[in-house]
DNA sequence: GTTATTTTTGTGAGCGCTCTCATTTCGGAC
DNA sequence: GTCCGAAATGAGAGCGCTCACAAAAATAAC
């Protein structure tokens, strides 16, 4: 039904120039005469001359592929972060192949790193996934370029870029602080989630530096947990009046039940979230929290993962400053209020 | 460095056999004996051998890799649904090359179709994208296989998978019309999406078999849209007591406007939303919705594509059905109001 | 013009695999 | 044992491209 694809040898025969020539052109090779490269390139044009990859990456040793390894979640971070990854990747000529993980299941990692080995992919990046899987990557496929978005490399001894969570946990803690705050809880992420602790360290530091007692309770990414945590809470006993959560779904789930029992968001409690997803700003009341920029993130990292496999890199990890985006879950504290 | 890596010869050397006895050890072929496979398995386990994907395509003229073609939203749904592609299409030995596109941008699809072509993609799946992408995919590549989700092919002339969003739009209208609502505002999504279009006349139906009048504003699928729409809309002149909105996102931007102007969802307005994102049951009140499963859509979808590739293909179009989500946005019109 | 030098083009091999076809080996039937 | 058909294995070519090198053509130097 289709007829054979056109391959360099045809080009070369339309065009009356041996195939070396075609590939020259098509490589953008010097030393071409304009006439010649014109008349091959109209030759490929009258063809519909495609490349093919295959026998490309046969020859040169490389696949121009990218491996981009992403836990499973629908979730609005990693989401932009892929979207920005494949089109940096793009614009530099390189396909992304897209693999999506179990967050928590090493077997799950596993196969996708074997799938990502299989295509001789040049280079991967992961997506907030533990170290664990690094060290996977590094067995299966001992010298790959590796650079990891949000990991809990503590050793640095893998490139990797983030945002500076530490830095925004302190940020979002300190300016419930100023807001007068003494008594804050924070609702944690998953424990495996290196993001989730850097944020916890961060609300730490701020709290230990402010003379304050921090308090974290386990949470997760679900406005669910945070809905639970949120009618389990007994405020009046623990006296809290503002909560920071790991990120902004947590709050969700904390609004709504705080709703439920009548307490009210930001009189009785202040709360500040992290992310800023498109929808904080129409929740009830709108959330202050942390913004990262997801794109910039995925486009640092295949920046970084590119100048490696060029062996032009800089430096070995990179972290992105988020910042505080105030609106109304969060105010000074009444000063009726102990 | 790093040594070559190994090929077939140095494992049929390994194993003390042909080359070609590897190979068919490799594809699973009959008619090998036990103790000789047992030996190249051993060989290649050993010699850390992995076939080169490039090779392979180059002889069998098939390159094993599927396209998807995302418009570049973070929005859940495509998130959802990429994740459930890649996944399926892995498990039946295929590589998902993603590529992300602006929603509106015609170049930016041609570009996209591009890659894809250079690529050699055997097949390609599209998320939410116009027909007119599926158009100019037929032109740069002539012969490819293709599945749409969610098209607006109506001349249903490419396979395509969708859920029955004008049944949805229906269903959601029709729930309002049952608790008695007369007036019935429709927020529409982006007027080039044919989801939204379906949805809307799903509405339509429903409002003219109830013989009721319908009305649409036209939004897209932002909460800040919503928002605007909520803050404008003229409720005593109008009269409306529910309204339909295309998502999810809408719904939230409403309650946030009415929620600042004092007007209570869902005693004074009831609200339907469709997708059910994972937010919706904490949104204030929880959200009545219609929710569509995203990860069977995707998993359907590269099955279609598969068989069709196969050429066991059995129909063109599949349509899933979504079901109404019952929660608190949406009740029983209070018999004092008109 | 002739020769040296540079620019441009061409030739043949080979990347790692699967194909087709040829050859060897193995089991039984007698 | 011998013979035959089937099962198992091997040999060689070729997929479409780039590489290293060789040859031809164009230009420069005199």
């Amino acid at each position: 039904m289709s007829e054979k694809k056109p391959n360099i040898y045809d080009v070369a025969r339309l065009a009356e120039v041996s195939h070396q020539t075609v590939s020259r052109v098509l490589n953008n090779q010097p030393n071409i005469r304009p006439a010649t490269r014109a008349r091959v390139e109209a030759a490929m044009a009258q063809l519909g001359y495609q490349p093919n990859p295959a026998a490309r990456s046969l020859v040169t040793a490389k696949s121009n592929m990218l491996g981009l390894l992403v836990s499973d979640t629908g979730l609005y971070g990693p989401a932009g972060m892929l979207n920005a990854m494949e089109r940096s990747a793009r614009q530099a000529g390189y396909f992304a192949i897209t693999v999506a993980v179990r967050f928590d299941s090493p077997e799950s990692w596993a196969e996708g790193l074997q799938h990502l080995s299989r295509m001789h992919v040049e280079g991967i990046a992961t997506i907030a996934l533990q170290s664990e899987v690094i060290k996977m990557a590094a067995k299966i496929m001992p010298n790959i370029k590796l650079v990891a978005i949000d990991t809990d490399d503590q050793a640095n001894r893998v490139n990797s870029v983030g945002i500076d969570n530490l830095g925004g946990g302190h940020m979002a803690t300190k300016h419930l602080i100023e807001l007068g705050h003494k008594k804050i809880l924070h609702i944690m992420g998953p424990a495996t989630s290196s993001e989730a602790q850097n944020r916890r360290r961060g609300y730490e530091q701020a709290m230990v530096e402010a003379g304050l007692e921090p308090a974290t309770v386990q949470g997760d990414w679900t406005a669910e947990t945070g809905f639970r945590i949120g009618i389990e809470l007994n405020l009046e006993l623990t006296g809290y009046t503002a909560i920071f959560t790991a990120n902004d779904q947590l709050s969700l789930g904390l609004m709504k039940a705080f709703n439920m029992r009548g307490v009210k968001v930001p009189a009785d409690i202040s709360l500040v979230g992290f992310d800023d997803i498109p929808e904080s700003p129409y929740f009830n009341p709108p959330l202050t929290t942390i913004r990262q920029d997801f794109n910039q993130l995925g486009e640092v990292a295949i920046e970084m993962l590119l100048s490696d496999l060029a062996g032009t890199k800089r430096k070995k990890f990179e972290a992105l400053k988020p910042n505080l985006v105030v609106r109304d879950s969060a105010i000074r504290i009444s000063t009726s209020r102990k």
